[in-house]
DNA sequence: AATCCTATTTCCAAATAATGGAACTAAGTT
DNA sequence: AACTTAGTTCCATTATTTGGAAATAGGATT
């Protein structure tokens, strides 16, 4: 289910095609890729060259698959550095990784989604899935529900349609109304919980990132599972996670991170 | 100094705009940008315009800047898990980092440089600026020397051909005859060593990764600082590394890792 | 408040590149 | 040898890109 972006030329459907092959997420052959295509065959195959050529797509001669190339790992560093509050948020993380002992994600929304762009582990992480670059759902992760929580109504209602509510767990919310009531819920604590609505086991405390001026531009969460800590044990680390988030929102102030998100 | 790519129409212009973004490395503006670039201002314009559409760039309305956007930290983390040595690696590159206690790099050779594609830090980091994503030059690292030393002569020429020879240090090899003395010694004892040749007090051991046909594929190293180890003390760990490195190409070949390198 | 900059954005006829149906090639199958 | 399937190339038509120039926006200066 590919996005379908409108009238940016050649351009943009080679990017589409480069999406392709990164939702599909293994090597994909021409054949492959042209049966869920929306281009016709001679069309496709220019923008594969194309991207070949860009080094953007490799290609396997033996086994005649398209993956996405190395290039896109070194502009996604540059990306990162440039783009994402991780760098901005570094030494707060650190630090609060080092109090606490558990592993600490830094997340901003991206089109809708949870987009991790940091993340710290304990000297025992606990197996789980997850590193900078990876996206998840917002409405049942931690950091997802604690920024949709802080976002003005226009911007809420536009994630909001953006989520899919899929069932995960038990626990997983899955439909709009339960999701509203739950962040009313989430800006009058300032905090949120994850009660393994994403993943079985998985717990987390969760509290947005602000601007000065109040806006939402990220989210800070101390994960762990149920084996180690109750949701209540987790909201003793309450007081810590709003220093560091409330540190990281005037660092960004100073820094002129953007605010806009959606 | 951008690489020029002749020849794949808009998509190689636009892609080259962003490289240009990506490589200035801060936020820039338009007229910023028109100085260098090769494109006619109106030309450029909308090609900003179609990556900011695609979400590749991002826009600062105050400020006026362009600035790569998140959708390159997303669709990076596909390709490092598809196209990366390291969802491979990663078993054996934890448990090393376990057994020796250092700073794990794992590497690969892109376009003349190195790619470091993972590293798995001590439990108390020492002070050094890399990460996945970033990029270093083969010549002076142990990784990037480990990796040449073990490339067939048409590739090895074709990498040294885009080594700077930048001396960053007092220790740093700058002509190509040094290095190609150096590379043959690495190639008899296996091994290579950092000595400061890059960072200033910091220093390595790597090995290559090679694929069953004895190809480069990626290189590894322990990294350390000389307040802690010398280079003799770094040597103890040759069998161990060597160790991973083989069980890191076997399982490679294993899943059909690529062997070109360039 | 009028003028002059400078930076950014829009316009449009000419130039160029992309398109895609169809034909072709290569490699395997019956 | 005939047939299938997958990948690649061709080329006249069509659509997009191009870039000089003009318009606009936002300061700064008088």
């Amino acid at each position: 289910m590919a996005a379908e972006k409108r009238g940016d030329g050649t351009v943009g459907k080679a990017l589409d095609v480069l999406n392709e092959v990164a939702e599909i997420g293994s090597p994909v052959r021409f054949s492959s890729l042209l049966k869920t295509s929306k281009y016709p065959k001679a069309t496709l195959y220019r923008l594969l060259q194309t991207l070949l050529n860009q080094n953007m797509l490799s290609y396997n001669d033996e086994e005649q698959t398209y993956k996405l190339g190395l290039k896109l790992v070194r502009m996604a560093h540059a990306a990162w550095l440039q783009s994402s509050l991780a760098p901005i948020a570094l030494p707060f993380i650190d630090k609060l990784s080092d109090k606490v002992g558990e592993t600490v994600h830094l997340a901003q929304l991206d089109n809708g989604q949870v987009l991790y762009v940091d993340k710290r582990n304990p000297s025992s992480p606990i197996e789980m899935y997850s590193q900078a670059g990876k996206v998840g759902p917002a409405y049942c992760t931690g950091v997802g529900k604690a920024m949709m929580a802080f976002l003005d109504e226009d911007a809420l209602s536009r994630v909001i349609s953006k989520q899919a509510f899929f069932k995960y767990t038990d626990f997983t919310i899955t439909s709009e109304k339960e999701l509203r009531k739950e962040l009313s819920l989430i800006k009058k604590q300032g905090i949120s919980f994850d009660k393994q609505e994403h993943e079985a086991k998985i717990i987390c405390i969760s509290s947005p990132i602000l601007s000065s001026k109040g806006r939402v531009i990220g989210g800070l969460s101390i994960t762990s599972s149920i084996d180690i800590h109750s949701i209540e044990s987790l909201e003793e680390f309450k007081p810590q996670l709003l220093e560091t988030s409330k540190l990281i929102g005037k660092e960004a102030g100073a820094w002129n991170f953007p605010e806009q998100n959606n």
